[in-house]
DNA sequence: TTACATACGTTCGTCTGTGTATGTATGTTT
DNA sequence: AAACATACATACACAGACGAACGTATGTAA
């Protein structure tokens, strides 16, 4: 519900200069409890999903790990699919801040990838694109964000300027293929990574390094 | 209901040599009826996976597109997570038969995991890994049917003499995970391949045939 | 302090899905 | 052809989840 005061926008108003300046400095104690409940509530809702999956993720459910009512539920989100976005930003916010400078080598580059793609976080994401697949009506409620997602960690990346070499973008896209294939593998693992994880990760790093030979 | 019915059977029969070679040779017309609805119920299984994804693998739903009644899946399945499990069986067995003898070099056994990860099919494989690292209790019923999955496309692969040698074994558990993430773009891509699918498999490629370097 | 808006709680009807009878038809055996 | 088993259908009882409607409490502005 957009708080587009009343009345403002239909009647003209005789001393409308009055109400130009609202500057409502006070408006924090009910803004404060909003912000709070919907953090719990979006917060709750990522943890689920990760934990147990898409479908697993009910008003019910979160509104019960939030420790909040399910009315409470209803007045801030209108819909479930609508939380789920509104989670997924949040999520995807987070992410995005803990993002550091475009790395300066494809070393660099690798790892920064990993570090988002590794995330336990990470599962969320997995979900939220298989979800978009299984249910193409979700595509308009959740569909922006996720595409933002996309963008985070995605061969968008690969046209930075570190990637000006051909045959290093290609060997990025590669690369961040695996990295994906190694987060499947958590996600099917209940987030541990799976015992040979290491040995593919300095396999590709070795190649990473030291590109390609003929033998 | 146990047919320990009246006394008739209770008395020695005079004949008793007559049954002792049953040998039933019919039976068939019953049990082809059998095999049909079940085939037809357990394909519906699989393509209602790949299509829209496990929470969407409902009783009704996979009866209304096998043909079938409610009750005639329930005389043959006690329950919906075992329809679940009999149909991945089938298609366990389905893929299992398309397999070749075990490839020569690094490079055709890569191309062998990469037919079996890249077919659609491999979306209900996908689905169902979620579904158990979701919902542990579905380990007990349909556990084991995936476990043998693993073994089509897994590390354990990796330990066939073809990869005696130490590098290709990680550079084949390197390109297995690649392969995984190309799968995984796939299956939330609605089955189509990614854009760059061609550019990473070659990348793979000339990595599996030319092994690393120093630049 | 009155008047209102916002935050939250509870109850309700509905829908969808599941498994359990119980009935009926079609094979199968003797 | 009578007796039985198997295959399938229909009806029922129940559980979980959803959104709407309505009630209450607590902040906020006049």
């Amino acid at each position: 519900m957009r708080s587009s005061s009343s009345g403002t926008e239909a009647m003209p108003r005789r001393q409308s200069i009055v109400d130009t300046a609202p500057a409502r400095p006070a408006r924090r104690a009910q803004a404060d409890r909003t912000a709070g409940t919907r953090a719990a509530l979006e917060r709750a809702t990522i943890d689920l999903l990760i934990e147990r999956g898409w479908a697993a993720v009910t008003a019910i459910e979160v509104c019960n790990r939030a420790g909040v009512s399910r009315g409470a539920f209803h007045h801030h989100y209108t819909s479930l699919p609508q939380l789920l976005a509104d989670a997924l930003k949040r999520l995807y916010a987070e992410m995005r801040d803990e993002d550091r400078p475009p790395a300066a080598d494809l070393g660099r580059l690798i790892d920064a990838t990993w570090r988002h793609i590794s995330s336990p976080r990470f599962k969320a994401v997995l979900e939220a694109w298989l979800a978009m697949a299984n249910d193409s009506s979700l595509d308009s409620e959740i569909g922006p964000v996720v595409a933002e997602f996309s963008n985070l960690v995605s061969p968008a990346n690969a046209t930075t300027p570190t990637l000006a070499d051909e045959s290093d973008r290609a060997l990025y896209l590669m690369a961040r293929e695996t990295l994906l294939g190694l987060a499947l593998g958590r996600a099917t693992n209940r987030g541990r990574p799976l015992g040979h994880e290491q040995t593919v990760l300095t396999q590709l790093r070795r190649i990473a390094d030291h590109g390609i030979q003929a033998r």
